[in-house]
DNA sequence: GTCTATATGGCGATAGAC
DNA sequence: GTCTATCGCCATATAGAC
């Protein structure tokens, strides 16, 4: 029954992926995703055989969709202004839809450093193609900024907020989750504003240093 | 034997700290601790009842530091440009120290956010007392910018590329580590320029936005 | 206070009926 | 393919000798 086969592992995959993410590798329980899924957890083993097996394929599924969101984001012709207002505007609305994300990237990554290399080869992920040209275009455009400045700046800006969410609520906006999530929203127009602003310092200067 | 026992629980706690910051609450185990203690594994539960005490003996006195170091950081009289610069260069020194810190509390403060309010609580940090002079201090240097923008834009670019650095060291540096390192320690002079390149840009304003 | 030995519970994984 | 029952391991925690 290919039909009803699909059906399940597709049920397993979205409740892996739910709770791989909020609880992370070791945090995430058998049980609960099978329960989240609605099925039996011996059923979990019959179609991934192991934990780690599961997480992998959701794993580097997930990898391969942010090296795809990543190279659209590429393409030539658009100005360095426009890049950064897209990029940060279609960042925020992926990360407020999935704040659990960030953390669990950063730590996956440090708790499985092999895994990377798998995901990000299979994913074909090429920095030089990033940032070959992204360091012409701000150089054309007279920016002497370094590139890999421009792009950890905006994207910390971008990914932080979000990735320390528990903190700045509660410590910045007393608890007030409504105010913490306008704030945010608030982001795609003040990152932007500050990483042009602080563009026009770069575009005085002679030589980067 | 009063001198044994600080000595036993001092080493217990040292051991702890490690463990627990690089592998976190989930991920620590208590023999792990009491081998890097030079003790047993009962020996743990004799002087912490149980892990969870143990955890939060030592994440309550991390919360404690910090907040000092924040308030020390608040001392009137010091120019916007000098508190960037103090900042940046005694936060990135403290993270190249402490690499596992920044996922660490990240986690932990997700993982169980009634601890942050405890150990905030008892480490008496209060936003208001951090936010109020500061926005007056930007208000009178002349820059029309959100002060929480100012802090978290600086906390961001400060934080992030050490948090992520497994991810950076592979994708931008091709897993040379030396060369991520030493971007970082780059960092210290280059995000202060990068902010301040921004503040200019702020005080053309004549509103805040 | 410090140790060895052991209890207790949870979780990943497997066996086997249907 | 899906279920119930159970194994085996590992980690926290306790008992009890010294």
């Amino acid at each position: 029954m290919i039909e009803k086969e699909l059906l399940t592992e597709e049920k397993i995959a979205e409740a892996a992926r739910e709770v791989f993410i909020e609880k992370g590798m070791n945090g995430a329980r058998m049980q609960e995703i099978a329960d989240k899924a609605g099925i039996n957890k011996s059923l979990l083993h019959y179609y991934f055989r192991t934990k780690e097996k599961l997480f992998a394929f959701i794993f580097s599924k997930l990898i391969h969709r942010i090296g795809d969101k990543l190279g659209n984001l590429m393409e030539e012709g658009v100005s360095i202004e426009n890049k950064v207002t897209g990029f940060v505007d279609l960042y925020i609305d992926i990360l407020l839809k999935n704040p659990f994300l960030p953390n669990f990237i950063l730590n996956e990554v440090t708790r499985n450093p092999e895994a990377i290399f798998e995901a990000f080869a299979a994913a074909k992920i090429d920095p030089q193609k990033f940032f070959a040209p992204l360091e012409n275009q701000l150089k054309a455009e007279g920016y002497h900024i370094d590139p890999r400045d421009f792009v950890i700046n905006t994207l910390s800006m971008v990914i932080f907020p979000i990735a320390a969410r528990p903190i700045l609520e509660r410590i910045v906006f007393n608890g007030d989750k409504k105010a913490y999530k306008e704030y945010i929203i608030s982001r795609k127009t003040s990152i932007v504003k500050f990483v042009l602003f602080a563009l026009e310092g770069y575009k005085k200067l002679e030589v980067r240093s």
